[in-house]
DNA sequence: CATATATGTTAACCTAATGTTAACATCAAT
DNA sequence: ATTGATGTTAACATTAGGTTAACATATATG
């Protein structure tokens, strides 16, 4: 459960994004003032603080760099909010500090959206996308599979032969096929061979996910 | 090593927790109840102890209690895992006593961020994270690279291909793209070439940074 | 149920890709 | 020209990856 802090003068503000945010799931806790929310946030150590760059007495900024250079607390992201017309030239400033911003009047949806994508930016997304899925998620470009939070590194051929197979789940892929586009047409391997890398992947990123089609093929299904 | 104890009488959490705590490099010990916990703790001593609330039994307030009126024990951190439904007052009742909490349902990576954290606060962070950032800082006006304190100054190329590598971190270059993005397309070096200095480059950046893709290239991890 | 045929499994084996070292080139700066 | 730093190559060592053989097991079909 991920926790949020709100710091905003506004009592409206406050409870609109409270509201909003508990609705998606995540705990919240407010305060008023620059100084209550430090601390606040010293009791309930927020992963995330939403905060009002612009507040009587001790004002976003400054919380801001309050937090960025304590030792304890400097990781906790933060979500500035600043009014429309405020320079962009001064927020730009503030990007060293703050992790996003989101300018007023502010939209629920956005905001939402926002958060998330700074949690999952960040690695601490609780959705249920990205965390609790079986499901195997080939990433070509880092050259591994992702298994939840696992990250499995394959060989080329099992990581050609998975990718070919995921690439169309459900769909029954022929031996023939198989060697022709993992091996190439013009290299002759023998018959247990797609068999043994099949056993190797297997495996690794476990039993269920390669079914075997007697006298076809093989194909992947999705858990 | 930071030893921790899991107190929690649901076994998949336990393991849940066991797994990723373990990957993250600490040493884990569990226990299924308050009582056990106790006695696992005096015998493992551990820094840390992630102690369920909610327990048959000797629930975690009790054990929480047990641990501060110690005297051997009183400073052990502790860390409280919650179910989502507890109330936040109820919980802050308990701050007194624990150093952090976490609700359920837990997601493993904001778990471990926690416990950094709250290491971290402690000053009992392992050694490798404890001396600051390991990061490179690949500085291309001074054509060298920082790591910590150090300025390692690198030849052209070796800066190139790091600095490549280093672009996009996890990221795997092919053989192909490297030579023609640090060579050029048109110059012809032989098959070895990288490889020596992928040497060079791990001699003085250190042996962890760039890791071998066999039959596809190289990628840069962070550390 | 018997038999043929396809697939599973294991471990030994082979090979291509990479690692390593040192010699040799090159080039820029004194 | 001499030196030292960088770049390239060749020759060899090493290892992960890939293949195969031999045998075990499963499945379909008459």
């Amino acid at each position: 459960m991920v926790k949020i802090l709100v710091i905003d003068d506004e009592e409206d503000i406050r409870e609109l994004l409270k509201y909003n945010l508990l609705k998606e799931g995540y705990e919240v806790e407010t305060a008023e003032s620059g100084q209550l929310g430090i601390q606040q946030m010293k009791k309930f150590n927020p992963e995330l603080i939403i905060l009002d760059v612009m507040m009587p007495g001790m004002d976003g900024i400054e919380v801001c760099e309050f937090i960025r250079n304590s030792s304890e607390y400097q990781k906790t992201l933060i979500c500035f909010l600043t009014a429309r017309n405020e320079d962009y030239s001064q927020i730009a400033g503030l990007d060293a500090g703050a992790d996003d911003y989101v300018s007023k009047p502010i939209k629920p949806k956005v905001l939402v959206s926002r958060i998330k994508a700074l949690l999952r930016r960040k690695g601490m997304l609780q959705d249920e996308e990205k965390q609790d899925k079986k499901g195997l998620i080939i990433n070509r470009e880092k050259y591994l599979v992702e298994k939840g939070v696992d990250e499995i590194h394959l060989p080329r051929k099992e990581f050609e032969l998975l990718a070919l197979l995921a690439s169309k789940p459900d769909h029954v892929f022929e031996r023939e096929v198989i060697l022709e586009k993992v091996w190439g047409s013009e290299i002759v391997v023998g018959d247990r061979t797609i068999d043994v890398h099949v056993r190797k992947l297997r495996e690794k990123i476990g039993e269920d996910y390669i079914k075997t089609i007697k006298g076809i093929g093989y194909k992947f299904i999705e858990l």
